[in-house]
DNA sequence: CTAGGAGCTAGAGTCGGCTCTAGGTCAACC
DNA sequence: GGTTGACCTAGAGCCGACTCTAGCTCCTAG
């Protein structure tokens, strides 16, 4: 049992997390700590490994669209201690829901890319083995013809 | 063949796409309409059926966090007219590839969100249905103890 | 002893994508 | 003829999440 609880440096959690050190200030000062960050000599901040993993957990929060003030929420929970676990699932399943939501958005757009990719790729192959006898998919002067599936036939 | 092509307000429009008068607006300045918007008398802007379905693409295109400036960029290319197909689909390639990959990272996030959700169930049932002989889980001060699949163990 | 590098604070700036405001035109209704 | 109500333009403002700057303190190495 050396170390203790060996510590970070701003720079090294940056390094770690991918976060910039000008965020992880940030984070800070908009409260997503859960415990607030000890200060080192010369008022430096000294991260524990436990920041590391919260942040971990922040990030994948962050990626996944929740906004800061929710993730300051969050944290407020956690640090309150034990005894709002109801809060903190709350929070989770409707976080949880907004992702989902936002999935079946992005399948569906994914979707619709994936049949006007499909649609140009036909078209361009058929310019390619036929070039000459009357080309079909006349290529109007628009964008391609159908919006997508789903959208008039 | 009584109405040649009915023109639509940009209220009209607005109120068929989902988007903002102001939206709408914005979007004509920032060039992403195939053909120039027609304005009918006292300079009023005059939608046809065509704008309204390229304002659909438009949409998906966004909603799956395409850019203004690739959307403009698109737009220019339909207007050209045909003989850029390969562009176009170079276009909706790549951004095709950027939709499944952020699809794909949403998915990893929400399988986190899920586990913790479950966790957090899983604690609060035991709670409940054992309010008394030693609770398991000893709910530590801070976060649900694991961070999620994939993180230690 | 000075130069470099990492850190500090407070606060300004940036970017994308709208959203809103001010000030005006026009047509229709009472 | 006065008042809506929908529209117009140009440009300002806003929001979220950073990012950057200025001006400072330390510490270490050459």
């Amino acid at each position: 049992m050396a170390e203790v609880t060996a510590t970070l440096s701003i720079g090294q959690v940056a390094e770690r997390t991918g976060l910039s050190v000008h965020a992880l200030r940030f984070y800070e000062q908009q409260g997503v700590f859960v415990s607030p960050v000890r200060r080192g000599p010369g008022g430096r901040r000294s991260y524990t490994e436990d920041d590391v993993d919260w942040l971990g957990v922040c990030i994948i929060l962050r990626a996944s669209g929740m906004p800061l003030p929710a993730l300051r929420r969050y944290a407020d929970l956690v640090r309150e201690g034990a005894g709002n676990e109801e809060e903190r699932l709350a929070l989770l399943r409707e976080h949880h829901g907004q992702v989902t939501t936002q999935l079946d958005r992005l399948t569906q757009c994914l979707d619709l890319i994936t049949f006007k990719v499909g649609v140009y790729e036909d078209l361009l192959d058929q310019d390619r083995r036929a070039a000459g006898p009357g080309r079909r998919r006349p290529s109007v002067g628009g964008d391609v013809p159908a919006s997508g599936p789903g959208t008039s036939a």
